[in-house]
DNA sequence: ATAACTGCTTACCGTCGCTAACTATTCCCG
DNA sequence: CGGGAATAGTTAGCGACGGTAAGCAGTTAT
C-alpha cells in the first residue's frame, strides 16, 4: 500500500541528472522568496534584525567571542560584524571590552536583557516558521533537514 | 524494501515531531546564508539583480503583466515593483504601456533583448548553483526539491 | 457631478552587505 | 632595541533591496 508521495512521481536517477538546473532555479527562488518572508515575520514588539539575533544567540552559546569571530562565524565582513555590535550594545545587549592578551581585538559577552531576549525571541520568533512545519510529515521534515544542510555546506563553499 | 535513507537514523513520528523547532532554526539560519551567497555569486558582466531578473523571467513566461500582478506574484509592495521596473526599462529589457481598458494599469513587456538576457543568463546565473549540485546523489536531489517546494509554499502563504 | 476607490508613482527611510582607507597594536627581523 | 610588516577593528561611503506615507490620475458608484 503506497503512503502519500510528497509531490512527485519516482524519478530514475537518470532522469534525475538531466533536472538539476530545474532543480537550481527552483531552490534559487524558493530561498529568496523564503528569506523575504522570514524578514517580514520577525515579532512586532522585537527591534532586532536577524542578523543582531544570529550574532546575540552565538554569543548565547560562547559567552564571550571576539569580534573577528563572529564576523567569521556569520560570514560577514568585520566591518559590518562592527555595525551590528555596536547596535546591540546600544541596546544593551552585549557589552565591549579590550582584549586581555592582544588588545587590538575586541571581546563581545552577552548581557542578562541579551540573554532573556535570546530565550523570548527562541520562542517567539521561530514560533511562526515551527508553526509552518508542524504539519509536515516526517519524510518532508527529513527532506528539509538534508536540504537545509546541504544549503549550509553550500553556502560555506 | 528500504531505500537509501538519506542520513538520519530512522526516527519514529513523535521523536520527529520535537526536533521541529531546531528545524525550524536550522532552515531559518541556512536560507539566510544560501541567498546571501547566491546574491553574490552572480555573474559578473551581467548589471541585472536578482529581482530584477526575477521579475524579467515572470515577463518570460507572460509576455505582459501589469506591474500590480508583478508586485504581487514576487510579494512585493508597489513602489518596489516600479523601482524594480524603472530599472528594467531604463535597460531596455521591459517596455510599459498603459493599460487599454483601464488607464492607471502600467502593462510591463518584454523586450527582445530582455529575452535574450533570460536565456542566456538562465545558463549563466544558475550555472554556479547547478554546479554545487552535480555532486549530490538522487536521493539529496529530491530532498532539496521537495524542500524547495515546502518553502515556496511557507513562503506564499 | 462628486465622492470614494484603485493603480501606480514619488519621496523618504531603514537594513544589510560590501570595499577602501585609517588607527592602534602586535610581531618579526636585522 | 628599533622599525617595517601584519593584524584587529573602525570609519566613511556606496549599492541593492525592502518598506511606509502621501500624492496623482483614472475609474466606479451614488
Amino acid at each position: 500500500m503506497l503512503t502519500v508521495m510528497p509531490t512527485a512521481q519516482p524519478v530514475t536517477a537518470v532522469e534525475t541528472t538531466s533536472d538539476i538546473p530545474e532543480v537550481a532555479s527552483v531552490l534559487r527562488t524558493s530561498v529568496m522568496r523564503m528569506r523575504r518572508r522570514l524578514a517580514n515575520e520577525r515579532h512586532p514588539d522585537n527591534d532586532l534584525s536577524l542578523g543582531s539575533m544570529a550574532v546575540l544567540g552565538a554569543l548565547y552559546a560562547n559567552d564571550e567571542m571576539t569580534l573577528g569571530a563572529l564576523a567569521a562565524r556569520e560570514r560577514v565582513q568585520p566591518p559590518s560584524m562592527t555595525r551590528m555590535v555596536n547596535f546591540l550594545e546600544e541596546g544593551g545587549y552585549v557589552v565591549r571590552r579590550p582584549g586581555e592578551t592582544d588588545r587590538r581585538q575586541v571581546l563581545v559577552s552577552i548581557t542578562d536583557k541579551g540573554r532573556r531576549t535570546v530565550r523570548k525571541d527562541r520562542l517567539s520568533r521561530d514560533a511562526w516558521l515551527a508553526q509552518q512545519l508542524v504539519d509536515l510529515d516526517a519524510d518532508e521534515l527529513a527532506a528539509i533537514r538534508t536540504a537545509a544542510s546541504i544549503m549550509e555546506r553550500i553556502a560555506t563553499s
